[in-house]
DNA sequence: TAGATTGTTAATCGATTAACAATC
DNA sequence: TAGATTGTTAATCGATTAACAATC
């Protein structure tokens, strides 16, 4: 699997995801491309190829096991482990994603809250007490923690992004409204809410 | 201007104005295409057909004025309004999202909170008081409202997306993890904040 | 076997980029 | 004017899709 698979395609992983984990609870166990092509919207030859990137787990003349299609997808997007996660920032958005249980759901384990403000520190937010910002070292001393998800105001987003990495964390998840950026070998996905609050307007302006 | 404009191009439009404003704020007062190449990891003439899809609006041999460039993605995107704004669902979602000072700041005015859940309804969130969801149509006939941001959970978005299509509203931003439809002339916005965390843990399971 | 559907190649389509003429 | 930088075309690159052979 040398050929290099563009973000076109990971992009499209977590929909086929999604859509799985549904066929999955309605009892269905037998998936066609076309049938998928119909349901999400996608090209039936996008589907297969976006499969066959990956190895291709389909069997010819009868389709996708639901069962194979959702443990190949999960392992190709590491959801096949659990993720110990740290949230700094205790503000409305840090405690909608602490809360988010759809996350937890899916193996990502909200292990540590953190805030810099003393009205917070101490709160109990979704069983989770928040702690001091001083105490994140002393934190990922003791404990393993994959991902940190940056809800702090935007001017420590850097800074914060920056710590994190250098006390080993390989994930970040940023909802600050500027990007951060980080060394080779550690991942970073930035959120941008407005922005397709800004596509919606964009659309809305269209249909004048 | 009757080339179609593709969704890549308009997806980039609000990072050209995240730039602009930016640039605005720190007293630039003119800006290259080079220069933003640099600045924001785009190819420059990307940058320029960008802008020249809308008509174009730099100088030769000057470049982009911020205040023009600013004036014009303002206008493109429907910035150049106030659009009035109802949250259904204040969970920790529609929390975060009333709070959200960055909407605030750019035309989008909350007008409106709704919730079932009688332990909410009432209670003032960022002062904006929670209304029981029944007072959503006698709300919609007396106020004019262009957007409603869907928060509650994944098996009433469809329905919740519907009513408020039928009381005319014309754009719905949905965060419940569900895509919703609506028909042709409403624009709609779904938001799945789980996709991006899915590509992260598979940058994730990369480096490994 | 006949029918169905994948896997995979080749063709098409669309988006990005290089290049340079236009022009401030 | 000389220098700089846009606007715009043409070339390139990459992603999507059609088509069909492989095969269950």
């Amino acid at each position: 699997m040398t050929e290099k698979i563009s973000q076109a395609v990971i992009r499209r992983l977590p929909k086929y995801y999604k859509y799985i984990i549904e066929q999955e609870k309605k009892g269905v166990d037998k998936i066609s491309s076309s049938q998928m092509s119909r349901d999400m919207g996608l090209n039936a030859s996008q589907i297969r190829r976006d499969f066959n990137y990956f190895g291709g787990f389909g069997q010819q003349g009868y389709g996708y096991s639901v069962q194979k299609l959702k443990s190949e997808i999960s392992k190709i997007l590491g959801l096949n482990r659990t993720y110990n996660v740290i949230v700094i920032g205790a503000g409305k958005i840090g405690q909608a994603l602490i809360g988010y249980e759809n996350f937890l759901n899916e193996g990502f384990s909200v292990v540590g809250v953190f805030d810099n403000s003393s009205k917070v520190v101490g709160n109990v937010i979704e069983g989770k007490k928040v702690l001091a910002m001083e105490e994140i070292g002393k934190f990922l001393k003791n404990n393993t923690v994959d991902i940190g998800i940056i809800c702090t105001p935007k001017d420590y987003a850097q800074q914060t992004a920056d710590y994190l990495v250098s006390h080993g964390i390989k994930g970040i998840w940023n909802y600050a409204p500027v990007d951060v950026s980080v060394r080779k070998g550690v991942c970073v996905e930035n959120i941008h809410l407005s922005e397709s609050l800004h596509v919606l307007s964009y659309q809305m302006s269209l249909e004048e």
